[in-house]
DNA sequence: ATTTCTGGCTAATGGCATTAGCTTAGCAGC
DNA sequence: GCTGCTAAGCTAATGCCATTAGCCAGAAAT
């Protein structure tokens, strides 16, 4: 019998597909196993165990999505950085679901998902210098900036709205609502 | 050997503290059987299943949470309904954090659950009336609300905001954006 | 008191994670 | 080409959980 020929990246491959194709739900060894015509304690010599494949699979999303958003708001500043960066948060919710639900909130325990986290919450915190916003004002407008692209991302990609109303017109909405808040003279005086 | 006397409410009442308590993840036969203190084969008198006691524990969650928001908003319209509105939902979120993680986005298959969510996005879309919005355009407000609300709640209940700066001092901002969007004077010509 | 119904129990099956220990493919060095 | 070592893969075994089948006794109804 030859080899499979696993490696941790390739363990880690194959559970990505599954959780793409059936969901975080079903990311399970036996799965993975079966995917890569192995019998499930072979995976036990390239990953410590399931929750570690999870973290990895999160940990990959993350990257992904770093990425993504980095690309977005490269070359643009200001409202125009904002819409693209949330329009590529939607995209990558909408285009990958379950990946996308796989990612943590909050980065438990784990200082590669904590960085990860730190590179997308960076891209948010890079746009938002194109605004005059001191530090805590900055953290401030970036809380609500994730909010409200995580909560949009949430609910359409896991089929929460079900109206047939316009999905992207919503969206462009939201992105006015958060553009808006970002310049000071849309405030009125109250 | 006396009987236990459980019913179909009081297994669902043990899943709930089972949840307050260990998080959705530890909702298992088992651990509601052993706090009945039942064999776990017992339970299957009273629910169907895992997946029904699931469904009925979202269901409490999402009517309770109905009742909230919508005591919330009583006596009060437009911009104040709005805030409180959004204030209860974040009190619920974060005061019931796992049971809030319970409520599914999107009540998959299950007209009680659907009825359900109804009623809470019944609240939101009454509270809107309070503005002069068309129909598709109340829709397109709901969702952003619900949006921003669910976004901050996730992500606070669940850990996801990890710097000091003052939580309330975000979310008091996020309303005041939803507050601004839904008010077309507050947006200046560009 | 007797019958009936029903809640609770034990036993059994099957899926999955995880551990232990064996086997051998594939490479390093001769 | 032979020798040996390392690590990839395997089977067997354990334990937890969901679920089903079938038994038994407590409670209620007659």
């Amino acid at each position: 019998m030859p080899r499979a020929g696993l490696t941790p990246a390739s363990v880690v491959e194959a559970a990505l597909r599954v959780v793409d194709e059936q969901g975080g739900e079903a990311l399970t060894l036996a799965a993975v196993a079966a995917r890569t015509g192995v019998a499930t304690p072979s995976l036990y010599k390239h990953v410590r165990n399931l929750a570690e494949l999870r973290e990895r699979v999160a940990l990959r999303a993350m990257d992904e999505m770093a990425v993504v958003l980095g690309e977005a708001v490269m070359g643009r500043s200001r409202d125009e950085a904002v819409a693209e960066l949330m329009r590529a948060w939607r995209r990558y919710a909408v285009e990958h679901p379950h990946r996308y639900a796989a990612i943590p909130p909050s980065p438990l325990h784990n200082s590669e998902l904590e960085a990860a986290g730190r590179r997308m919450i960076g891209v948010i915190l890079a746009v938002l210098r194109g605004y005059d916003l001191d530090g805590p004002a900055a953290i401030h407008a970036t809380r609500c900036l994730r909010a409200a692209a995580h909560g949009f991302a949430t609910l359409e990609s896991s089929g929460g709205f079900r109206l047939p109303e316009d999905l992207d017109e919503t969206f462009e909405q939201l992105i006015a609502m958060v553009v808006a808040s970002l310049t000071p003279s849309a405030t009125p005086p109250r």
